[in-house]
DNA sequence: TTTAAGATCGACTAATCAGTCTGTAATTAG
DNA sequence: CTAATTACAGACTGATTAGTCGATCTTAAA
């Protein structure tokens, strides 16, 4: 899968063949198919994955105790982080995506969704946010995650700059506060 | 182009063959690539032809004197109207944008974002923005444009809902707002 | 009317690629 | 130790597909 992310950032799905998936990997074609019966259950799998270790970092960032609002800025961050630190992991999200493998309840079907959308009704009850549907509130975060990510990757040099993440997290929250 | 764009909305670039883009709008193979001479010269083309539109649906709407935030309002408008209009735009946009084929030269080079950037920058003069390269703005802008239009198509009975859009560029405008 | 330039056709090809198949090693279970 | 299950290899194939080519038709100018 790691090598399949890489060969996917660098020339799509579709540019991509399988075999030389399996031989970049060094494994043979067959090993492949033995694991991943069709190259959609890879990309799938690859989904899956790429959330499981997203959910992973920004439970680990989380801490008891903190306010709606801390809690929404750690996750958020540990997002934009996340996706600076390992760009195919970002490239591979967008594509997927994009394409016809991606659908509203695969993406609601997953932990680090549901958890956030969670945070997103609580604000709701507490009265902070705007009155839009949950779904739609954590989608416009995550536009805004993707939109924070793919300028830094545009402007490196921005990428230690903490306070320009800060200021774009405020930008996100501006956005959904009431 | 009217003919891919159908057939890419449904299938995506590569699961959509030249040979059925031609069969499909009654032309033979050989006139495809007399026009095309690739396949990727016509994605290259059905993008500026796609923005063309839109920037020329978009000119239609706005009124000379009216204010930079109508001004914005409406250029904003106008793009999600077209898009919920003409879905098969929208999903040729989504899958161009994440694809090889993209790149931040060509998005810049059209005059649809050069004149959306203009109004960042007086917005910016004016002090009614948040600090932030006038491009940002403009992909915060566009970003919230994409979150609308998916959301009417998740949620087909909002297309109607006058309040609704309103309410979601007020999000967009709070978001970059000062 | 002639001629040239562009428009249109559709059969063809060379390459590519997802997935198969057959056989062999390694591991585990009884 | 044996049997069965699982891991692995790599050659092979059938189908697909972007792009070619030579022929014919249409249009417009001279």
């Amino acid at each position: 899968m790691a090598t399949a992310r890489k060969l996917f950032a660098q020339n799509g799905f579709y540019g991509t063949p399988t075999a030389k998936i399996a031989k970049d990997a060094g494994v043979s074609n067959g090993i492949l198919f033995h694991y991943f019966p069709t190259k959609d259950h890879l990309i799938k799998a690859m989904y899956f994955d790429v959330k499981d270790r997203i959910f992973d970092y920004s439970l680990s960032q989380v801490y008891k105790g903190a306010t709606l609002k801390e809690s929404i800025y750690t996750l958020w961050l540990a997002a934009v982080e996340w996706y600076v630190e390992n760009p195919e992991d970002f490239n591979f999200m967008l594509q997927f995506e994009s394409s016809p493998y991606y659908s509203v309840e695969t993406e609601v079907s997953h932990r680090h969704t549901q958890l956030t959308i969670e945070l997103m009704e609580k604000g709701l009850e507490q009265g902070v946010f705007k009155n839009i549907q949950p779904f739609l509130l954590f989608q416009i975060m995550m536009k805004m995650v993707e939109t924070t990510v793919q300028y830094l990757q545009l402007n490196s040099e921005l990428q230690e700059d903490f306070a320009f993440r800060n200021g774009l997290f405020e930008v996100a929250w501006d956005a959904v506060k009431k």
